[in-house]
RNA sequence: GGUCCCGUAGCUCAGCUGGAUAGAGCAACAGCCUUCUAAGCUGUGGGUCACGCGUUCGAAUCGCGUCGGGAUCACCA
C-alpha cells in the first residue's frame, strides 16, 4: 500500500476515534511534505474543521497525537498552520525498502484483464517521416509500454495510408521526370526518393495545372485495378516501406499488426445502411448520406458522397467496429494530432448513436504539434525537420560529447557506436516525451538538443555512475543487502520515498496517457540520487552493514530507473 | 462567425482532480575534480502565473468576461 493511502486511512480512523464522526476518505488529502518543512507526508486539516469544530492547529494536534500513540509507523508530527506534518519511523522506511527490493516485478501493476488496441504512426506513403511523426511514434510506443506496465494487454497497430490522390501524384511525377530512378540506382532511401517525386509534382502542377487531370485518371485506373498502375504503385510503396522500416528500427518502434488503407478504405459502408435503417442517418435528395449532429452542438457530417463513395469518417467507423469485434477489445486508443480533435469527437458520437456501447472506450490521445521558432513546419518552404537527419545528428552529437570526455577510450569501437546511438536517441526521446503530450512543443533546429540538465543523457549518466559503483563493489567482493539494526539516513529515506511512489506514477501515467509523468519522475529520482552521491561515499563507508545497505539502495534505484526509462523506450548504459 | 485548446522567469518546460513562501533546466554570474564518472554538485540574480471580476478559510489551479496566439467547422485525409 502506498504511504499516502496508508496515512489517509489512519487519519480517518483518528477522526473517528477522536471526534466520533465518520468522514469520507476523499476528505483526507495527503501529499509529500514540502522540503522546507520537517516531515515525510502532510495532511491538510482544513476539510476536517467542520467535524472537529476546533481551530486548524488544535485539530492537527489532535490527529497527530492520535497517530503517534496508535500507529507504530508514525514517529512524530508537527503542525504548521492548517498542515499536519507526519514523520514516519526509520523502521517503516527500511521495511518499505525491503518489500520493494524483494518484489522482482516492482512497478508492474496487477492485470486489469483489459485488452487495449493502440493505433499510432499511421504514415502516408508519399513522403519520409518528419519530426511530427517522431513525436507521434514515440508517444504511441511509450504509451503502449505504460499501458502494459499498468496491467493491460496491448496491441500496437498502425494504419498505413497507402492509396489516394497524393500517392498518385508521386507516381505520376516519377513516371514523367525521374527516368526510371530507383533507390538502388540513386543510393537514396526509398521514402526520400518518393518524397522527392511528391515535391517534384508540386512543381509540375504549378507549371501546368492540367497534370491534375492526369493524376485523377491515374487514381481511377488504380481503383479499377489497372495492372500497370498497380504495378507502379506496388513498387514505389515497397520503396517507402523499406525506408520506413529503417527509420522505425532506428527509433526502436514496432507494431503487432499493420493495416493498409487499400484494404480497409471500403469498410463502414454497411454501417451507413444500418444507420439509415435505424434513423440516425439521413439521405439527401442527391443521394449523399449524413449524420445530423447539430443537436449535440456539432455540425452535419457527411458519411457517403452522392456518388456512393465513402469518406475518411466512413472508413474509421467501419475499422473501429471491425477491430472491436475481431480482437474483442475493451478499449482503443488513437494517437493522432490535436488538429483532428473534431474528427474523433464526431467518431465517438456517431458510434454511440449507432448503438455501440464500446464507443465510450475510444480514446483520442490528442497531442500538440511540433513547431519551429518561425511556426509550423512547411515542406514547401523546406523547413521540415527530417526524422532520419535528426536521428543521425543526435548520434553525431553524442559521439562528439563522448569523445571530448574521453571516458570511453578503452571501449571497443563496436560498443562505442552502440553507446552513441543509445545516448543520442535517449536525448531525442526524452526531449520529446518530457513535455505533456497535450501541449504543442517547440523545436529549434539551430540549438542542439541538450545533454545537460533535465535530459535523457543526464539520467543515463546517473545510471552509469551507479553501475560503475556496483562493478567496483563486485570486484571488491562486496555484496548488497539489508541487515537488521541499520537505518537509512535522511537523504536515503528521501530516495526510498521517491522509489516507493513509482507504481503510483505508472498508474497515473496510464490514466493520463502521459509519458511526461514518467520522464519527470525519472528526473526527480536521478537528481535526488546525484545529490546523495555527491555527499555520501558508498564504497568508502567503514561500517560493512551500512555499506551493504547503500549498495542495495542504489541497486534498486538503478533497477527502477531502467524500468521507468524503458517505458519511454530509452535504454540506460552501463557506462558512458 | 460557431466550437475547442493554449497563455507560468530572457528561453524551454513542471506544477493544474483548489492547499504552506509558484519549481526545474538552459542562458548569465560565482564556487567545487590528488577522494565511488564534473554529461555532476553548490550558490546568486531572474515572476503582476496574460488581464479583470467571482466562488472559497484558501485560486497558477474552479467559474464568467476581456485581450493575445492556435486548431477546427470540406462530397480532403
Amino acid at each position: 500500500m502506498g504511504a499516502e493511502i496508508f496515512i489517509a486511512s489512519k487519519a480517518r480512523e483518528a477522526v473517528k476515534e477522536v471526534y466520533g464522526v465518520e468522514v469520507p476518505q476523499d476528505q483526507f488529502q495527503v501529499s509529500p511534505t514540502r522540503k522546507e518543512f520537517e516531515g515525510d507526508f502532510t495532511l491538510v486539516v482544513f476539510p476536517l474543521l467542520r467535524v472537529s469544530r476546533k481551530a486548524p492547529e488544535a485539530t492537527g494536534e489532535d490527529i497527530g497525537k492520535y497517530l503517534v500513540e496508535n500507529c507504530p509507523e508514525v514517529s512524530s508530527y508537527n503542525v504548521v498552520k492548517g498542515f499536519l506534518n507526519i514523520c514516519l519511523s526509520p523502521v517503516y522506511w527500511v521495511e518499505s525498502f525491503r518489500s520493494m527490493a524483494r518484489n522482482a516485478s516492482f512497478g508492474t501493476l496487477p492485470s486489469t484483464g483489459r485488452r487495449v488496441m493502440i493505433e499510432f504512426s499511421s504514415p502516408n506513403t508519399n513522403k519520409p517521416l518528419h519530426l511530427g511523426h517522431v513525436r507521434n511514434n514515440l508517444l504511441g510506443a511509450s504509451v503502449s509500454e505504460i499501458l502494459k506496465a499498468a496491467g493491460n494487454e496491448v496491441i500496437k497497430t498502425t494504419l498505413v495510408n497507402d492509396r489516394g490522390v497524393h500517392i498518385c501524384k508521386s507516381m505520376y511525377a516519377w513516371q514523367k521526370r525521374f527516368d526510371g530512378a530507383t533507390p538502388e540506382s540513386t543510393g537514396k532511401k526509398g521514402d526520400h526518393l518518393v518524397g522527392d517525386c511528391y515535391v517534384e509534382f508540386a512543381k509540375m502542377e504549378k507549371e501546368n495545372p492540367a497534370v491534375l487531370d492526369d493524376v485523377h485518371r491515374m487514381l481511377v485506373d488504380w481503383e479499377n485495378g489497372d495492372p500497370a498502375v498497380r504495378g507502379l504503385w506496388q513498387m514505389m510503396n515497397q520503396w517507402v516501406f523499406d525506408g520506413f522500416e529503417q527509420t522505425y528500427k532506428a527509433l526502436g518502434i514496432s507494431f503487432d499488426k499493420t493495416y493498409y488503407e487499400h484494404e480497409t478504405y471500403l469498410l463502414g459502408k454497411e454501417l451507413v445502411q444500418k444507420g439509415l435503417d435505424s434513423g440516425v442517418f439521413v439521405k439527401d435528395p442527391d443521394g449523399s448520406v449524413w449524420c445530423d449532429l447539430t443537436a449535440d452542438g456539432l455540425d452535419r457530417k457527411l458519411l457517403l458522397r452522392s456518388d456512393g463513395t465513402s469518406v475518411y469518417m466512413t472508413q474509421d467507423l467501419g475499422t473501429a467496429e471491425k477491430r472491436f469485434a475481431e480482437y474483442k477489445l475493451d478499449s482503443h486508443v488513437y494517437v493522432v494530432g490535436d488538429e483532428q480533435n473534431y474528427h474523433f469527437q464526431v467518431l465517438k458520437l456517431v458510434l454511440a448513436k449507432l448503438g455501440f456501447d464500446w464507443a465510450s472506450q475510444i480514446f483520442h490521445l490528442s497531442y500538440g504539434m511540433v513547431e519551429l521558432p518561425e511556426g509550423k513546419m512547411k515542406s514547401r518552404e523546406g523547413t521540415v525537420v527530417d526524422a532520419d537527419d535528426l536521428i543521425e545528428k543526435m548520434y553525431q552529437e553524442a559521439k562528439a560529447t563522448s569523445e571530448e570526455s574521453g571516458k570511453l577510450a578503452d571501449v571497443p569501437d563496436e560498443e562505442k557506436e552502440c553507446l552513441y546511438r543509445m545516448i543520442g536517441l535517449g536525448a531525442l526521446k526524452y526531449f520529446i516525451l518530457k513535455v505533456d503530450p497535450k501541449k504543442k512543443m517547440l523545436f529549434n533546429p539551430k540549438e542542439s538538443i541538450d545533454f545537460n540538465g533535465n535530459t535523457g543523457p543526464f539520467i543515463q549518466y546517473t545510471n552509469a555512475r551507479i553501475r560503475s559503483i556496483m562493478r567496483k563493489a563486485s570486484e571488491q567482493g562486496l555484496a548488497a543487502g539489508v541487515e537488521d539494526g541499520v537505518e537509512f539516513s535522511e537523504k536515503e529515506q528521501r530516495l526510498v520515498k521517491i522509489l516507493s511512489a513509482y507504481p503510483q506514477k505508472v498508474q497515473e501515467a496510464a490514466d493520463n496517457f502521459s509519458p511526461a509523468l514518467i520522464a519527470n519522475y525519472c528526473y526527480d529520482l536521478a537528481k535526488e540520487f546525484n545529490q546523495y552521491y555527491h555527499d555520501t561515499p558508498i564504497l568508502k563507508e567503514p561500517d560493512a552493514k551500512v555499506l551493504s545497505m547503500r549498495l542495495a539502495l542504489i541497486g534498486l534505484l538503478s533497477d527502477v530507473l531502467c524500468k521507468a526509462m524503458a517505458l519511454l523506450g530509452i535504454q540506460l548504459p552501463e557506462r558512458m
